[in-house]
DNA sequence: AAGTGGTCTAGACCACGTC
DNA sequence: ACGTGGTCTAGACCACTTT
């Protein structure tokens, strides 16, 4: 009789990966539950349920009171993507960062703007902005900034900080929506970014509130060929 | 001498986050220790362990053995993606999931696929599909499976079954990439999806593994207008 | 050398959901 | 009603990293 040693949680976790991956439990199936498994591998119950909560969250594995713990019929990959400033990007390639303020007004935004920061008509602050990664276009900016939540946002010029960056240090915020996709390149995009008008640019929107209050809508463009990766 | 009841780890969890919202807790201060913490809240260290480690894995914690734990400085903000099965995706809005086979066949790769896949140089089984929703173009799939480590994909034909189904219930895999971009369509994608040539179109480029050995290189090409929605 | 987080244990009670 | 996971506790030892 071996007593194999599954002493800590992540060995535990390998072996419940193992398991499941060599298809000795199958997708649907019952798997023990975590007094049994913990006298199986002869560690208390708590490091079990570490193991399993860790694969459940990775969404391999449905636990449910009562019912018990099944291995995922269809497994949701789970791909985590870290939003990290524009500048930290760059630079953790080894380029360097350079930034342009194209320009800042207070300006009442378009319908779609106010609709989506859930604020009166009123007026704004409105940014546009260049990221560039060696001296070449990277993204542009395109932000609007709710100065009813961050009216000290309203004496900050942002000719050398870009909102991105003064925002995060600034105006905290409790959550948010992202959304990535894809669109033509406008007129005034293409010219920034020196592609072709009409180009397949990759666009990411963001909305973050601080409680019930919007603080900022941002648009990013990136320059055509931007790719954004991760691992699953 | 009030004691609030900070009994269980969400509850811990929460005062945290208030605590940094409020600037109580700083971007770059050091915070109390565990024990420290675990007095004040009257609980026990493992709960304030089980919240802080929460709360670092959001990524506004910076922990770190002896040098203790910070606040954040610049937080990096963690987007979760469910990269989920497109029919689940579809049938999750209520609309009506199609699946049309466009062509399977056995192919020498181009250079770039089998390199992607680190695989000498052989005949792999290509598929070519459309997804549909509500009758209406969705996605098209294009797909290399490596049938050196699925050698069962060659006795299935695809003409029902989804490549992204059938892997999933047949394949599994342990690690991979998956990368996401903007592109025009080609000739071909245009055609399947019914847009024009060149129309800027969300790609999602997937890698997946079985340890040392690839399983599945694929590329989902969104019909213009898509987009990847997710919460901060 | 010493302080901090990381983890394990054994036992206990609770919450939830199925039966 | 009862079985399961979810969590808390108090104490202990360990691992890492900084001083």
């Amino acid at each position: 009789m071996n007593r194999p040693a599954f002493r800590n949680w992540q060995t535990v976790q390998e072996e419940v990966l193992r398991r499941i991956h060599a298809r000795e439990w199958k997708p649907g199936d019952l798997i023990p539950n975590e007094a049994d498994l913990a006298e199986e591998f002869g560690c208390a119950r708590a490091t079990v349920n570490r193991a399993l909560r860790t694969v459940a969250e990775s969404g391999l594995l449905d636990r449910r009171r009562k019912a018990g713990t099944r291995v995922a019929l269809q497994p949701v990959a789970k791909a985590t993507i870290d939003i990290s400033l524009i500048r930290q990007e760059i630079e953790a390639r080894g380029q360097k960062y350079g930034y342009q303020l194209i320009s800042r007004s207070l300006q009442e935004p378009p319908a779609q703007i106010s609709g989506a920061l859930q604020v009166p008509t009123t007026r704004m602050l409105h940014l546009s902005a260049l990221h560039l990664a060696n001296d070449a276009p990277y993204a542009v900016e395109d932000r609007w900034i709710n100065t009813a939540t961050v009216p000290t946002a309203l004496s900050e010029t942002f000719d050398t900080i870009s909102g991105n960056e003064w925002l995060l240090a600034n105006a905290p915020y409790t959550h948010g929506e992202i959304a990535f996709s894809a669109a033509a390149a406008t007129k005034e995009e293409a010219r920034l970014l020196g592609c072709p008008l009409h180009a397949a640019v990759f666009v990411i929107d963001r909305l973050t509130w601080d409680h019930a209050a919007s603080v900022t809508k941002v648009r990013l463009i990136f320059a055509p060929g931007h790719q954004l990766r991760t691992t699953l």
